[in-house]
Parts: C-alpha cells; structure tokens; sequence
DNA sequence: GCTTGCACGTTTGTGTACAAACGGTATCGT
DNA sequence: ACGATACCGTTTGTACACAAACGTGCAAGC
C-alpha cells in the first residue's frame, strides 16, 4: 500500500509544510552574514559594522547623546554604551558631561575618529556595492525599496 | 595661506556623502531586527530564530551530525554547538555518536522536540507573514527572488 | 604499514543584541 | 513646592556569531 505521504496527487506540490529555506526570516540571516563577511574583508581597519555604524552617524550628524546616537544607529541602550566603550578604548571617540543636562553623555569623534571616518567612507561605499553586486540596477532599486518599507 | 578645507563653495552641500540610512547593510539590520521583535512576539515559547531553525530543520529533514546541521541552517561551529547544548538541555533535542564515525555527533529530536516543532509550525508561518504584511503579494515574491540572490 | 590531509567537534575570546532592574536627573502639572 | 512621569545611563544575564587554536578520527596515497 502507499506510504502515509503524497496520498494527494493535487496540482500544487505540497500543503502548507513548513521549508526553513523558504522564510524571510531565515534567509535574511543569511543575508546579513554575506553582507558582515564583505564588511570585515574589505572594510580595511579592525572595525564591525555596528561600530562603523556609530562613527560615521557621529561623521555625519556631529557630536550627540549616547542613547540619541543609539536610537540614530538602531542600537539598543546597552548595545551602544559598548560599542562607545570600545570605540573610546581604542581614541576614536570621546565623551563629556552634557553641561546643560546632567543626564546626558555627550559623544564624539576624536581627531583621530575623524580621520578614519573619512578614510574608510570610500571602503563602505564599495561594500554596499559589493554587497549589491548580484543584482542589476533596477533591481537594486526595487529592493532597497522593499527593504525601507520592512524596517 | 588659507587652510586646506572649504576652500571650494560648491553648489552641492556635501561631497561624495556617505548616508547612513542608504546602505543595505544598515537596512538589513533594521529588517532583521524588526522581524526578531516580531518573532520572540508570536512564536508562542521562548525560544529564538536560531534555535527554531535547528528545530525546524531536524523536523523537515531528519536527524544528522551536529557540523551537517549547521551547515543547514547557517550556522558556524561553535554557534551550532552552543545551540544543541542550550536545545539539549531543556530537552528537545538529543544527540549520540555515530556508531559508523567516531568524529560525528548524530542530533535528533526528542518527543518533545517533536511535537513542540508542530505545534509551533504555524506561528512560524503566521510571522513569515507578519514580517512581510507591509508589501503586497507582487512585492513580496519580488523581494524573495532578489534577497535570494544575495545570500 | 604510514603519512598527509581533511572533516569533526570543543574551547576561548571578542563583539553584538536585548530584557530587566537600578538610581539619577529633568520636566510638567498641580 | 512637589510629586508623577519620562528620559538618561549603567549593570547583569542570556543568546547568537565568528575567528583561532586544539585534539581526534577517517580516508587516500605512497
């Protein structure tokens, strides 16, 4: 007799049947791992795309708090006390009392940070291209489209 | 002598002009982390993507060594291993050596893995769906077919 | 036999990521 | 003035993610 499976010769191959490599989740994952691995390759300095993250937001909008440049950055409270922690340790950045709110912790880039934001920029650039390479124009288009309308 | 920066007063506001917001790499952090908040939300047990897809993936193919398994859900090593162990220990997954090479350690799900992989199949499929509510069906399948190419 | 090489799993160390709880500071309404 | 509320930063604990180094088992070649 016929195994349990497949009893249903139907048009469509399967019911609902979970396929792990079927989900946006999963291969999204994948996705960002093929993006860190071009990132830490070609990025040219000992630094995560989390950190890059922080410093070229600090390049671009100028000196902020810490929890507001986390928010900028999409980093957790914890996550960006790290990352500015890390990257304090090694003088790319510094911090200070805000005079006009004890609370605040003011960050910003050091002369140093500085100089590597502007050096690495172009490397970041090539890295999203890389990272795009598989895809034509339009089509790069249309994701990154996509994309803004899931975050 | 003037100083080297800002000799020029071109019409653009910035030169080449690194944004943060426009990299895909950014945005896939984004898209990732929205859809792990939507996740822990709907998934019903405390478990994570990660650990899901080990689960998922046993359940959809069958037990296998515990290198192989990573190798199918993307996992490196170590991360595999700490996965099973964490997987292991609350008893969903089981592993033994198998008996035809002494390097392989064969994984498999227990009973209660088992039944909590079906049981948990279609929350699985429901935050697909959620993780994907803001496109429409041409935009998704769109958005599958180009993340496809990139991973 | 034996060596070479590759695959398997483990361990250590660093770096995100996030929840939860904590104490301190500003602000606003009353 | 004051108390509720919200925001700021810190700490702790758990869980990926990956590099690098280690020891062991297997298989292919001489």
């Amino acid at each position: 007799m016929a195994r349990s499976v497949a009893v249903k010769k139907s048009v469509k191959p399967a019911k609902s049947s979970y396929v792990l490599d079927e989900q946006v989740g999963f291969i999204l994952r994948q996705v960002w791992q093929r993006h860190s691995a071009i990132f830490s390759r070609e990025i040219g300095t000992n630094i995560t795309p989390t950190q890059w993250a922080a410093l070229s937001k600090l390049a671009e909008s100028g000196p902020c708090s810490q929890n507001q440049l986390g928010r900028l950055t999409a980093m957790d409270v914890a996550t960006i006390k790290g990352v500015i922690d890390r990257l304090t340790a090694r003088g790319l950045t510094e911090t200070s009392q805000d005079p006009e709110d004890g609370r605040r912790l003011l960050v910003s880039l050091t002369r140093a940070g500085q100089q590597l934001a502007e050096k690495v920029a172009p490397n970041a650039l090539a890295i999203t291209r890389e990272t795009l390479a598989p895809l034509e124009a339009k089509e790069r288009e249309m994701l990154m489209a996509l994309l803004n309308k899931l975050r």
